[in-house]
DNA sequence: TTAGATGCAAATAGTTTGCATTTGT
DNA sequence: ACAAATGCAAACTATTTGCATCTAA
């Protein structure tokens, strides 16, 4: 298990949740995959290697994994489904075509500061991000011109 | 009606799109409720303003304009019904507590020069952006320590 | 030991589709 | 004039709930 997915489980432990195979088996195919998968793609995955855990199960741990903030949901394909992205200790960020849906990502910096400012403005304490700019990709924007 | 609006139905019609008065109407009333409404919110209001308009129209206008990135689907409440948030000229932030739900909006800025950067590297023609930040806001911060 | 989590299947929303009709340009 | 958009209602799909059973701590 990665360094990474042992924070996870950590946080699972200290919020004082059960870690039970449910959950560890959802974290593990999340963490699999990259961390870009929608709720049908973890269903899926779920059904192929423990069709033994129930659909309620797996979207009770989306929302679990949600609120501690492991995962974000997020719009990213034709809307109506989302698709949970893993909210690393790192960065993690998308520029999505709003014409294709391609999803470009990149690593981004400058923000730990605007984070640490927010933290004590508002008196939160902040456990991730995400940051998304919408656009044309260079195909879509190549075949729109203004 | 405001400058913002005015540049949004631009938008429309600059893209070749019909302005109807189902897609006026339901620009209006995102514009009126500040840019926060889930798409029950929409379908409500719409009933109440222009019983007329049909929910498929409503969820219709709402794709397009996503599309246009004149709004954005973002899961801020229970999750399963996304909130549809107006995409300004401007700024427009938020530290979502992942615990109670508080929304706490904030102005930023030091995008606008990624945004720049990430234009030439990719080659993408962008058009709005989204920040989120998330965490326990101060209350639930309180009641809930290490 | 026992509160918390699970799996199942049925119920509930929320969203999309097909098509005849209407509307903006 | 006519392609594009609408409204309706029915079809679909994704998600949630209730409850008896099981399990991690």
């Amino acid at each position: 298990m990665s360094d990474q997915a042992n924070l996870r489980v950590q946080r699972l432990r200290d919020a004082g949740y059960k870690l039970t195979n449910a959950r560890l088996t959802i974290l593990t195919i999340l963490e699999q995959h990259g961390g870009h998968m929608t709720s049908a793609d973890v269903l899926e995955e779920v059904d192929a290697v423990a069709p033994e855990i129930g659909r309620a199960s797996v979207f009770r741990s989306l929302d679990l994994f949600t609120r501690l903030s492991l995962i974000r949901p997020t719009y990213i394909n034709d809307s109506s489904t989302p698709t949970y992205v893993l909210l690393p200790g790192g960065h993690h960020h998308h520029i999505i075509c709003t014409n294709c849906d391609r999803v470009i990502e990149f690593e981004d910096c400058h923000l730990e500061k605007l984070e640490h400012e927010l933290e004590q403005k508002f008196r939160v304490r902040l456990t991730g991000h995400l940051l998304e700019f919408y656009g044309l990709c260079d195909n879509c924007a190549a075949r729109q011109p203004d």
